[in-house]
RNA sequence: GGGCGUGUAGCAUAGCCUGGAUAAUGCACCGGCCUCCUAAGCCGGGGACCGCGGGUUCGAAUCCUGCCGCGCCCGCCA
């Protein structure tokens, strides 16, 4: 991974020359240079020690070697050192400086566009007259992350909400609908109380033949296109949309109704799958059923384990609708990457999607199908979190809950807020404290809800830097100058007569001009965690900043400048990293 | 039984793909700091045989291998 990949490329041709004159390779040393692993000892790090088999001398050696060679013609923008066979480069303040104000000039702070590409982003995903539970909030939160970034960086990202509509269960959906009478069943359903409909069906399906029967030939009727039916089913499936919207809505996250992209959508497309995996020729018969061996996985008596694409009942399956996926986003939609934004458990599935459209020539190798994997959310006694009574816990309700939350902190910090300025506050805070909880760990392995630490408002939390960004909201607002001119007639850091800057302004510094480089790599390996911690590090590293370097007290003008554009660019990297993941940064808190 | 993943201070995490220096961060803990731009903060400190054992390497949290704990998956659910 290369960090502060603009200092890594004014240095390389230094050391190209030098390493040339030394008879090394560049395939040598070039995969040893990056960022130093010791901030103490430098930016960026070149170990020699591999270098001591080549050039017959210990690594030592070796370094204050190099370290000479390239002194001079590093002089104008970096320092250089050797210790213990390492060669350690710092940019000087100048350098920093100069990247300083190419950041403040460009709206973008730095992040390039890559060239467009068209991505699909399944993501989201509830079921209908189901309720969302905590798995659907991560899938959410973290696609729509995922989105953002793609966007920025200049890609289509196509969203695609892959909606459970479609199936077996809506049989009894459908009967239990006309058993409690659609008023009412849709008023149940319209206030989010999903569950207790889906469980009574349930329940009726299990304990009751003839509700059951009724059930199976309703799968038949909807199957088969019967009007009324349909429209029993369309009941069903707007009034849990209108729930989902209302949770999506809260959260503020882009999907809307475009969006949805249900199993249904699929349906006329499934016997089409069929028909092009036989003539493939991978398609074969099994017990009845219609099945692909996508080899590579056996069962647990060691026999080859198939992908069922249909039934034994001439029923389709969930993987008949991911290959039906597959085709559509290449051939309608065109895209060059399809992201499947879904929980860990679903990896072999995917495995075998991926490997079977390969196969049947659905797909290319030009095409980049990733499944953006992620793990369960535990409570914090380590097991899967679920409410106190053992249910899933309604989203709705814990969404509810972080704002409350949010609500009670601000009137014990900030009770000069008031009306809707107090509830947007809390809105923003609440809800960017469960999705930055969520964004800032690791996402493929499991990780722990626990309120106390997402809403802290300290350590890597995003009240945490959504205070930073707030301070500066601040100082501005006392400032009261032009902030656009701090941009255009950004001094550098070092000016004669004024003091240089102080090693708070250089670390902070440093963070700023790394952004770009971070935003990139966490948006080419859909890893939010990625920018949250660099972001937290900028807001660590200004609020040290902050403390120790007085900004409008500050009687020599010049260094209120260079301070105020430092914290201009704070303000919008957090802004824009904290909006690249769905959280709104309020002005005051 | 087979497969996949995971194990890093009291707790929660990053680093692992692509091996480098004293293992990083936050919470909690201990000690300081508000007549001054938001103390929702800052400064300093203690705390880790990186699950255990082998191997590869000048060098292993990182790569290989064996074991142990935990989680998930293993044909007509999605």
């Amino acid at each position: 991974m290369i960090i502060i990949r603009e200092l890594i490329d004014d240095l390389k041709p230094v050391f190209s020359k030098v390493m040339k004159k030394l008879e090394v390779p560049d395939t040598t040393w070039e995969p040893l240079f990056g960022k130093s692993t010791v901030e103490d000892h430098g930016d960026v790090a070149l170990p020699c020690h591999s270098l001591a088999g080549i050039l017959r001398k210990p690594p030592g050696e070796i370094a204050n070697q190099i370290a000479e060679l390239v002194f001079q013609d590093l002089e104008s923008f970096a320092t250089v050192s050797s210790i213990s066979g390492f060669v350690n480069i710092s940019a000087k303040p100048e350098w920093i400086s100069r990247r300083i104000s190419q950041l403040l000039l460009d709206t973008r702070l730095g992040v390039g566009l890559d060239e467009g590409k068209i991505f699909a982003v399944d993501y989201s995903a509830p079921n209908v007259a189901k309720e969302m539970h905590v798995g659907h909030l991560r899938s959410t939160v973290i696609g729509d992350s995922i989105v953002r970034m793609l966007e920025f960086k200049g890609h289509r990202a196509i969203r695609e909400n892959h909606v459970g509509d479609w199936g077996t269960p809506f049989g009894m959906l459908i009967e239990h609908l006309l058993d409690l009478g659609e008023d009412r069943a849709a008023t149940e359903l319209g206030v989010g109380d999903l569950d207790s409909f889906y469980k009574q069906a349930r329940s009726k399906f299990v304990s009751d033949d003839e509700f059951a029967s009724r059930s199976r030939s309703r799968v038949v009727l909807l199957q088969g296109g019967h009007e009324e039916t349909l429209r029993l089913w369309r009941i069903l499936v707007d009034e849990s949309m209108r729930y989902f919207n209302e949770v999506y809505s809260m959260l503020g996250v882009l999907l809307t109704d475009e969006d949805i992209m249900g199993e249904s959508r699929y349906q006329e497309l499934l016997p089409e799958v069929i028909e092009r995996l036989r003539d493939s020729g991978i398609l074969e018969e099994s017990e009845g059923a219609e099945v692909v061996f996508p080899g590579g996985w056996v069962n647990r008596d060691g026999e080859p384990l198939p992908m069922i694409i249909r039934k034994a009942d001439g029923g389709y399956n969930y993987s008949t609708s991911d290959l039906a996926c597959i085709i559509d986003r290449v051939e309608r939609l065109r895209c060059d990457g399809f992201l499947y934004v879904v929980g860990t458990p679903q990896k072999q599935h995917f495995e075998m999607v991926f490997q079977v459209a390969k196969k049947a020539g659905f797909m290319s190798d030009d095409h980049q199908a990733v499944h953006v994997n992620f793990g369960s959310v535990l409570d914090t006694d380590g097991k899967v979190l679920k409410s106190r009574e053992g249910e899933v816990i309604k989203l709705h309700d814990l969404l509810e809950e972080a704002i409350r939350r949010a609500e009670e902190t601000i009137d014990e910090k900030n009770p000069n807020l008031q009306g809707k300025e107090r509830h947007d506050i809390a809105r923003a805070v609440g809800i960017g404290a469960v999705k930055y909880a969520d964004l800032s760990t690791e996402r493929t392995k499991d990780y722990v809800f626990d309120w106390e630490r997402m809403l802290s408002f300290e350590g890597n939390t995003a009240p945490y830097l959504q205070y930073a960004h707030a301070r500066i909201c601040s100082i501005f607002r006392k400032w009261g100058g032009d902030r656009e001119s701090l941009r255009e007639n950004f001094g550098p850091l070092v000016e004669e007569g004024s003091s240089p800057p102080t090693k708070e302004e250089l670390t902070l510094a440093r963070r700023l001009v790394e952004f770009p480089s971070i935003l990139d790599d966490s948006a080419s390996t859909f890893s939010p965690h990625k920018l949250c911690r660099h972001l937290h590090s900028i807001a660590s590293s200004f609020a040290s900043f902050y403390e120790n370097c007085s900004i409008l007290n500050e009687e020599d003008v010049v260094i209120v400048r260079r301070r105020l554009a430092l914290c201009d660019i704070t303000a919008r990297e957090l802004q824009l990293g904290l909006g690249v993941m769905g959280i709104i940064a309020p002005e005051r808190m």
